[in-house]
DNA sequence: CGTGATTAATCAGGGCACTGAGTATTTCAG
DNA sequence: CTGAAATACTCAGTGCCCTGATTAATCACG
C-alpha cells in the first residue's frame, strides 16, 4: 500500500547506473585503479602541477575525497605531492613516469569499456544520453552554487 | 598531452549525476534517511516480511551493503528483523509503525525532489532520460548475469 | 604592521558499495 | 540417512562520498 515505483526515480536510476559502470570498469579496465583515480590521473596529465583543491574541482571530488584518492595514488607511486613554495597552504601534484604510463594504458581500455557500456544505444541516442545527464547534473550543481555568471550587473 | 575529455565518459557522468542527486536529497528530503534506506523502506511497504537477500535484490544492493543498511534502519527502530522459523538461514524483515510513518512522510518529499531534479528536462525528455539510463543499466547488468531467459532451449 | 577573514589541507565520523572468506542452515544425491 | 552442495548471512578489508571541526598559511584592511 502506498509503495512507490523506484524505476521512475532518477536517484535510484543514477545509483544503478553507477553500479553497472563500476562493475564493468572492474572487469574491463582495472581492479587496481578506480574510475575516480583515473579521473585524477587524467586531470594531471592535462595540467601538471595543479594543487589538490583544483584537481578535485576538475574531476568533481570534494576536499575530503580528493585527499584520500591522492593519498592512495601517492602510496602507489603514481604521483608526487610537494608543498607550494609560493603558497604554503597548497600541495602541488605531478604524475610520476609510472603514473603517466598507467594513464596511457588505461586510456585505451576505458575507450573500449565505454563502447561496450553504451552499446545498447544508437549513436544518436548516446548524444542525447550525454546531453540529458549533463543538463540535469549541471542544474542541480547550480542549485548549490548560485554562481550566476550571467546575472544583470549593476 | 593525450588527456581525455571526461565529460564524454558515461561513468564520470553517472558519478556526477549521483552526487547531484545526493546533494538535493540531503537538502530537500532528509538528512537522516538516505536514498538507499528509503528504497528499503519502500520495498518493505510493498512486500512486508521479505528476507534480507530479496530486499537487496529488489533495491539493487549487494549482500554486504543491504546488511549494513538494514542494521542502521533496525537501530533506529524503523524495522524489525526476525529469524524465519521455516528456514533458519533467513532473516524476515517488517517495518515498524514508525517505519511506515517515515516512509509515508518521505514519499511526499521525494516526489517534490524528483520534480526539481528533473525540472531542466521537458516531459518528453524525462521519458527518454529514464529509458536510456534503464537500457544502459539493464544491459550492463545482463553482462554480469547472463540469465538469458530467451535463449533457444535444446 | 597587525589582526581578522579567507583559503588549503587534514581529521573525525557516518554512510554506500564491492570482494573474498567464513559460519550456520538447509537441501539433495547417493 | 549421511555427507556434499547450495544458500543466507556475517565479517574483514578497501575505496568512494559527504559534513563539520580544526590547523596552518595567506591576504586584506585599517
Amino acid at each position: 500500500m502506498a509503495a512507490v515505483d523506484l524505476t521512475a526515480h532518477p536517484g535510484h536510476l543514477a545509483r544503478r547506473l553507477q553500479q553497472a559502470h563500476y562493475l564493468l570498469w572492474n572487469t574491463m579496465v582495472s581492479e587496481e585503479i578506480t574510475s575516480p583515480q583515473f579521473a585524477v590521473l587524467n586531470a594531471l596529465v592535462a595540467e601538471p602541477g595543479l594543487d589538490q583543491r583544483t584537481v578535485g574541482e576538475r574531476v568533481g571530488l570534494d576536499r575530503s575525497t580528493i585527499a584520500e584518492v591522492i593519498s592512495r595514488l601517492g602510496r602507489r607511486g603514481l604521483l608526487d605531492k610537494v608543498r607550494d613554495p609560493q603558497d604554503g597552504r597548497r600541495s602541488l601534484l605531478r604524475l610520476t613516469d609510472d603514473g603517466v604510463r598507467t594513464h596511457r594504458k588505461l586510456t585505451v581500455r576505458t575507450a573500449r569499456m565505454n563502447q561496450v557500456f553504451l552499446a545498447p544505444l544508437s549513436v544518436d541516442e548516446q548524444t542525447v544520453f550525454f546531453d540529458l545527464i549533463r543538463r540535469v547534473s549541471d542544474a542541480a550543481e547550480e542549485l548549490r552554487n548560485p554562481a550566476d555568471p550571467l546575472a544583470t550587473p549593476s
